[in-house]
DNA sequence: ACGCTCACG
DNA sequence: GACGTACGTGAGCGTA
């Protein structure tokens, strides 16, 4: 049986246990639907087997592979070190149930499963990398442990699965700073907190590879400890070489560990369709069942209905069939599908234009969607040719007018008793707009998954479609192409685009009813209705109002610019002693710190060294002229390229305005984001960059009015926290960084340092962002122990805040996710990481309700702001997360700033009675900078 | 396509 | 004293 091993042979190994391990933390904890069995982490066990199945690896591809799992808890290491491994914590309790069954997917795969009672993985991996690579094969271990890759070189490399990335020799210097002929000393040195390992006291790695460079192996250097040059590193390598030894053999990997299964048995063979179909419908994986079965071209037996006591299972539904949609060319069919929509009293749609931007795009063709394999796509705007030297694009035959097709729609989608149902509907709800129609009511499918999954993936229809009906929907760039030929899609033919359109509307009623179901049973229903729906026509019509930009301002700022970046050239050349391109960071970072020599150059992952802000203003600190000068250069050139120069080019040649492009859920936290342009960074903190703000003006007889939250996630944070101190502050409308000033730091308010209150200040911002000594430190630009001090009397001062960190950090443990005060969750699927990707995890959980609260309070303010100011002559035409921009006549500017201020101090209210006052700042002026 | 840098809250 | 370090965004530029 089997084939043999040998040249030309290539062995993949699978490390099990990380996959499992990974794919527990990655996933929700899922549960079978039929009896409730946690699956969590066989599914994305699954899923990472059929990804790795399905990837075609070239000529890496392999002709034998194994998974390798663990399989005890004592080795012969324990013999060596009895406390080896005693910091492992248990695994979870509803992972363990879920080892045997990722056993019998390996198989289901028809993939070796490997293990062997008594011996870890990592040692059962390593023997059979040793034979293969004896019998002259070549080897790829799959994992990104870093205890496998001492076995790296001599044709066996890593892959880590989730980046994708080949591990190699070099990778490994990169990681252990020696080759992996070294790595075991070096690991041995600087031991191994998650193994217990104990290594050296005070050694890690950066400085054992020093060591082993130094003196070439660790024998040598026990043996010549005596001559290291610190006296510390001396003793406590010589005091300690005896557990350093041990270290080394409990990091070195055997070689000969017994194999149960030899090599010539690992050939890899075709997954038997039944078999592991049969396996994924048991463990009832529906969309990878269905993938799966796709893919290997058998039936997918149907996935078991889950038990009456739940609701009624949904039907199974047939998979997604792009090739019987119907195109209407006649009016007689268009009312057919109008009087269907009737009868049904919902239906997914989908437009199509000519272009993204929604303030510039035309109208093509509208599609529909009633029920699954029940769609159908009205062109009306196709074209054939283009508008160019040779003639004029003309309209394509056999389409129903546009007037007529919307005059038909319009009843129902006016119709307040038939829901729309849209993916990223605020798109679609402009066009009709534009054209007259008011639609409503809509469902947004984004807009549900945002709800739902915000923190877990992105939001777009071909993700979700892949992520949660397992179907690829067909890429637009197969119609219009990409890049400089790139058509719109009027241009498409319309056999073509039927089909794209039509799958489109059936994807986006598919998400629907998976989605839909979900709001209340995840508890974001409410969230969904009052926080994420109701912006959709706000939004809408902001966007299509858009601001007045004086192009001339911004014009003759540019020419200014221009002016003045030349004269800092000249100088920085002069300088330099030659000429470069400024705005390159790598010229720039040569000529600081090769060329000139100058001191504090440091490199970053990719090599390069840094040439941020903060290290030039170090460097200017000093003394140094060119970094002073590039400094403001940069500043300059930001301006004039982002803001004076592209600003214009965003004016709409139809309204003679900016029509930003806010995502409702585009970020995680329940902000919103302005794209084409950006209009929430506009700059403000310089006083150059502040008259950017001139040329965004009201119109003759207008004012520009701007009202903003003060303070509000500290307010926020003293309610959350329940910090009494904070909360007083704000109720008496004092001073809030001058009061945590004087409390930390025993001064009266009155007559305080102003450097004192900066200080005050920095660790009240920090705070809402996970704080940190070296954060703090850096910012101030103040010693680390001193920043670190700072800390410690702040949370000594305030307990309720290190209380309320660690109470958000423990719930998102727990949950997944964590919540703000109006109900929105934003997953956390990081938060049980390991390693230096866990504290990024864990604050940016703790800046999230904060910031994500907040986020809620301005957009309950805005959702109730169109009727606060019905009949007034204003518009609001910005948000800038905590700010809101009107355009007001003259005369209402007091009663709009009254009314606007009533809106926003009572927004949270009455879903949420906070126990400090919400305070607004109100300002107007002719132009922007002015009303701020 | 990706990293760097920098504009905002 | 090993390791990395403030949260959330988008745009323009240089480089590969």
């Amino acid at each position: 049986m089997g084939e043999a091993f040998g040249k030309g042979c290539h062995l993949h190994l699978i490390d099990g246990s990380a996959f499992i391990f990974r794919a527990y933390h990655a996933l929700p904890p899922l549960t079978r639907k039929s009896d409730g069995l946690p699956v969590g982490a066989v599914a994305g066990f699954c899923n990472m087997l059929w990804k790795y199945v399905q990837e075609d690896a070239g000529s890496n591809a392999p002709t034998h592979a194994a998974v390798i799992f663990d399989h005890s808890s004592k080795t012969f290491r324990n013999e060596i070190y009895n406390a080896y491994k005693a910091n492992r914590p248990e695994p979870p309790e509803d992972l363990r149930p879920q080892f045997p069954l990722t056993r019998d997917a390996t198989r289901a795969f028809n993939i070796a499963c490997i293990e062997t009672e008594g011996f870890e993985a990592d040692d059962i991996i390593a023997a059979y990398a040793c034979r293969a690579r004896e019998a002259g094969g070549r080897v790829t271990i799959v994992s990104s442990d870093k205890d496998l890759m001492q076995l790296v070189g001599d044709g066996v490399e890593m892959l880590d699965p989730i980046k994708n990335k080949a591990i190699g020799p070099d990778e490994v210097f990169e990681k252990f700073g020696v080759g992996p002929d070294r790595v075991v000393d070096v690991q041995a040195l600087a031991g191994d907190a998650v193994d217990n390992v104990p290594g050296a006291p005070g050694i890690g790695i950066k400085t054992a590879a020093l060591l082993i460079q130094e003196f070439g192996d660790l024998e040598a250097l026990l043996e010549r400890a005596g001559e290291i040059k610190q006296p510390k590193r001396r003793q406590t390598l010589i005091d300690h070489a005896e557990q350093i030894r041990v270290s080394k053999r409990l990091v070195q990997l055997d070689c000969n560990t017994p194999l149960d299964v030899p090599l010539e048995e690992l050939g890899v063979q075709a997954p038997d369709p039944a078999r592991l179909l049969s396996f994924l419908t048991d463990m009832e994986f529906r969309t990878l069942t269905n993938r799966v079965a796709e893919k290997l071209g058998a039936e997918a037996p149907a996935v078991k209905a889950a038990p009456q006591s739940e609701a009624p299972a949904a039907p199974e539904l047939p998979a997604i069939d792009i090739t019987g949609y119907e195109t209407v060319t006649d009016m007689a069919a268009l009312q057919t599908w109008v009087d269907a929509i009737r009868e049904a009293g919902e239906v997914a749609f989908d437009t199509e234009t000519t272009s993204l931007d929604d303030m510039r795009a035309v109208l093509v063709g509208i599609s529909l969607a009633l029920a699954p394999g029940r769609a159908c796509y009205i062109p009306f705007g196709h074209v054939s040719g283009s508008d160019d030297l040779f003639g004029s694009a003309q309209p394509v035959a056999g389409q129903l007018p546009m007037a007529e097709v919307l005059a038909a729609l319009r009843p129902v989608l006016e119709d307040a008793s038939i829901l729309k149902i849209g993916q990223n509907v605020k798109y679609d709800w402009k066009l009709l707009a534009r054209n007259g129609i008011r639609m409503a009511p809509v469902a947004d499918t984004m807009l549900m998954s945002y709800a739902l999954n915000a923190g877990t993936h992105n939001h777009g229809m071909d993700e979700l479609a892949e992520r949660y009906l397992g179907h690829k929907c067909i890429p637009i760039k197969d119609l219009i192409g990409s890049g400089k030929s790139q058509i719109h899609f009027g241009q498409v033919a319309i056999d073509k685009a039927a089909p794209y359109a039509a799958e489109d509307a059936e994807v986006t009623l598919r998400l629907y009813r998976h989605f839909a179901p979900m709001l209340p049973a995840e508890r974001v229903v409410t969230v969904y209705h009052t926080l994420e729906a109701p912006m959709i026509p706000v939004l809408g019509q902001m966007e299509m109002t858009g601001v007045k930009v004086d192009t001339q301002v911004l014009s003759r700022m540019s020419g200014a610019f221009a002016q003045k970046m030349a004269q800092l050239e000249d100088e920085i050349y002069g300088l330099a002693g030659g000429s470069f391109n400024i705005g390159s960071p790598k010229q720039l970072g040569e000529i600081l710190f090769d060329r000139m020599g100058l001191a504090g150059g440091k490199q970053g992952k990719t090599g390069a060294f840094s040439t941020s802000a903060d290290v030039l203003e170090d460097l200017a600190a000093e003394g140094h002229d060119l970094p002073a000068r590039v400094l403001d250069w940069r500043q300059i050139s930001k301006l004039k390229s982002t803001y004076t120069d592209a600003l214009p080019t965003y004016v709409n040649p139809d309204t003679g305005r900016v029509h930003t492009c806010y995502s409702i859920a585009g970020a995680q936290t329940g902000r919103l984001a302005s794209t084409e342009p950006n209009l929430q960074n506009i700059p403000i903190r310089t006083d150059e960059g502040r008259r950017i703000r001139q040329a965004f003006i009201a119109p003759e007889g207008h004012r520009l009015v701007s009202l903003d939250y003060s303070q509000i996630e500290l307010r926020i944070l003293a309610h959350v926290a329940d910090i009494p101190a904070l909360k007083q502050a704000f109720r008496e409308g004092i001073d809030i960084h001058a009061m945590t000033a004087s409390q930390m730091f025993g001064v009266p308010v009155e007559g305080m340092d102003p450097m004192i209150r900066r200080r005050a200040k920095a660790i009240n911002f920090g705070v809402i962002y996970g704080i940190s000594g070296f954060g703090l430190s850096r910012n101030l630009r103040i010693p680390r122990a001193e920043a670190q001090s700072f800390i410690d009397t702040y949370f000594e001062r305030f307990p309720e805040i290190r209380a309320y960190m660690d109470r958000t950090v423990a719930d998102a443990k727990a949950d997944g996710s964590v919540r703000t005060l109006f109900g929105r969750r934003i997953n956390t699927p990081g938060i049980n990481q390991s390693g230096p990707a866990a504290g990024g995890a864990r604050r940016a959980a703790i800046n999230a309700p904060i910031q994500g609260a907040a986020a809620d309070i301005i957009r309950r303010a805005m959702i109730r702001m169109p009727a606060a100011i019905e009949g007034m002559p204003a518009r609001m035409l910005l948000q800038v997360h905590d700010e809101l921009v009107f355009e007001v006549e003259e005369n209402a500017v007091e009663p709009l700033i009254a009314r606007a201020r009533e809106v926003m101090e009572a927004a949270a209210e009455p879903a949420v009675k906070l126990s400090v006052p919400l305070v607004v700042d109100a300002g107007q002026g002719a132009n922007w900078a002015e009303a701020h």
